[in-house]
DNA sequence: TTGTACGCGTTATCAG
DNA sequence: CTGATAACGCGTACAA
């Protein structure tokens, strides 16, 4: 059987299929064409190039609006090899200090003009190989990160390097990376709590730490045992345990202490950060000790649970937003060609943080 | 004045520039030079395409890894119009609950090959529309959307339902929308978490809530008031607070509390979040209030504050995670053909929420 | 001040 | 199974 299709029909078909809503792009061309001007033109218009005159910038902006113009920014992408677009790789998404870095960057990369694209290792070397990878895939024209937890070296950063692209070091950085690095004074801060502890009275204080591979857990360790030293006191490997400073790492902590006989046990805790500090505190509380008149504590991070916690926990105030915003700020002005942030293991420090001594009241 | 430029030295200069530490690309075309083969069968083979002899597909793979070659996603992504990248717009990005959105995103999208851009709208439309003209142009594969505070329509949102880019609403979603929302039954929780609250002896039961623009407030605020309700309880506007929710709301929920009538005070306050129940708490702890003798708690969201305040805090397990990671996979499903988002108003309900009543004891 | 012409690196189409 | 060729939408020398 066979259907004959008149010209007519055929014609008209195609016309309802022409006609249908459209599923292509409007692009500079539609624009052109509708201005009876030049593609090139509306491209510099757009992009508010002097060279065109105001008249003719105007009547592109308004078509283009007309029109419903979206720039699409691969093409712009593939041409001008600018992604506008900055690659972010954390351990984890989900901590209130990270949470912090995040909202500060993407402030800042808003009012910046760049777009965020963001991964979490999940702590894990692999993890973060494969989504620097991928961001170096995705042309990010900067790649800002805060190393795993067992990373040992950045060769997988080699292709950022190679290509010249900047890799910014933040929190969690690489002691022998020429890239820059944003980080506090740890090593200080850790020195400065611990010095509080001493002086609220405490003689044998613990240190809850994390692995010393990362920079911030190896300084703080240091300032501790710094602080201990410049005042006389002893360290021991029996009051420094390591972890990875999560809730049951903090409980396993009071559960260490507490089965240790009574002349060994801590006066005072400096943990590396506040959840375990508080879950070790919940432990001896709960086992009948008095905060912090048998065990003094203090942390890192200033999370919102040291605020709650009963008596309110010491800690550093470790602002997550400062160190996100100054990272993209730099990242930024770097791109832009402000600044340069390759000078040989330039670091960048910020000394804005502040010990809270809350309520921890003085034992002397 | 003239130079004069011998054909020679030009070819030399050129050759110059040619062998110069290459800043080009190495594309698929330098693989198939390489191979003597064509550039289309490089790009079918790197992409395992079925119809290319094995053979030369894994010549093509140890080709490109012998030259280093990085596809590029802008000219691809220009070609197929599809980006693997999703857009993700939320209110802000430093909370527990949203952090842990993120993360369980992040996972899922990983698992599906997809990559995040994230933007915050800070609570400001304003806000929420420039990101999102972004993501458009961005030419992500799809959208998901926690709206923001004052977020009246969702007609900046109109681009992608022209061009059919699935947007999925979270949490605080959209009632007239014909896009999939993921939410939980807030309404079913606020309900049993006021029983709870009734069933444990309280009697004049405070709601704190937030902008009833948005469903997740509005819902819990239902729920509420239909529990009192059911229970024969009275509904006050005296005892319904509505406000950000923030730390210094929970406060100011407490200076109002305190400064109501003895005999017009609350006995029990269900909060729509778990910050202002904390801050509403603390203040009335440190006016002398019992907890939860004097005013039982509730809240909402299971916070990590939640346990550690003194007393726990009765809340409602919301799972950032969970909802992240449904909405992300749902998607994906979608964008790979597996299911359709598209049916009219479409609600994916969890239903996993848990009341913790942790240690609100009987009052009876 | 504007237009012409070409190429960015990939994929789709069609032809072998 | 593979190759040739034409887009995709934009930016930019170069010319006018």
């Amino acid at each position: 059987m066979h259907f004959f299709i008149s010209e007519k029909l055929f014609f008209f078909g195609l016309q309802a299929i022409i006609n249908m809503p459209e599923d292509r792009e409007i692009t500079i061309y539609d624009i052109a064409k509708h201005l009876n001007i030049s593609a090139a033109t509306v491209s510099r218009g757009l992009k508010n190039n002097p060279m065109i005159s105001k008249n003719t910038r105007k009547k592109i902006v308004e078509a283009a609006k007309e029109l419903g113009y979206q720039s699409n920014t691969f093409a712009s992408s593939l041409r001008s090899r600018q992604t506008h677009t900055l690659g972010v790789l954390v351990p984890r998404l989900n901590s209130h200090f990270m949470s912090s870095v995040l909202a500060g960057m993407e402030k800042a990369a808003n009012r910046n003009g760049y777009n965020l694209i963001i991964a979490q290792s999940l702590e894990d070397v692999e993890k973060e190989k494969a989504n620097a990878a991928t961001m170096f895939n995705k042309r990010v024209d900067g790649l800002l990160i805060s190393l795993a937890y067992n990373t040992q070296d950045i060769n997988h950063l080699e292709p950022f390097f190679n290509r010249k692209i900047p890799v910014v070091f933040f929190d969690r950085v690489y002691a022998h990376s020429n890239s820059t690095s944003i980080v506090i004074d740890n090593y200080g801060a850790a020195y400065k709590v611990t010095t509080h502890l001493i002086e609220q009275g405490c003689r044998r204080i613990m240190h809850l730490g994390g692995n010393v591979l990362r920079n911030v857990y190896k300084d703080r360790l240091e300032g501790y045992r710094q602080a201990l030293k410049d005042h006389g006191l002893p360290y021991s490997d029996k009051l420094y345990l390591t972890s990875t400073l999560s809730e049951d790492a903090g409980t396993e902590a009071a559960r260490y202490i507490l089965e240790l006989p009574q002349k060994e046990r801590p006066n005072g805790v400096f943990s590396a950060n506040d959840t375990a500090a508080i879950y070790c505190m919940i432990g001896l509380k709960t086992a009948g000790l008095r905060i912090p008149e048998d065990v003094a504590f203090a942390g890192f991070n200033n999370d919102p649970i040291s605020k709650v916690i009963e008596p309110n926990l010491t800690t550093v105030d470790y602002s997550g937003n400062n160190i996100g915003e100054t990272a993209i700020t730099n990242l930024a002005n770097h791109l832009q060609g402000v600044n340069n942030l390759y000078m040989t293991n330039n670091i960048i420090l910020r000394s804005d943080l502040i010990v809270r001594a809350s309520s921890l009241k003085n034992k002397s």
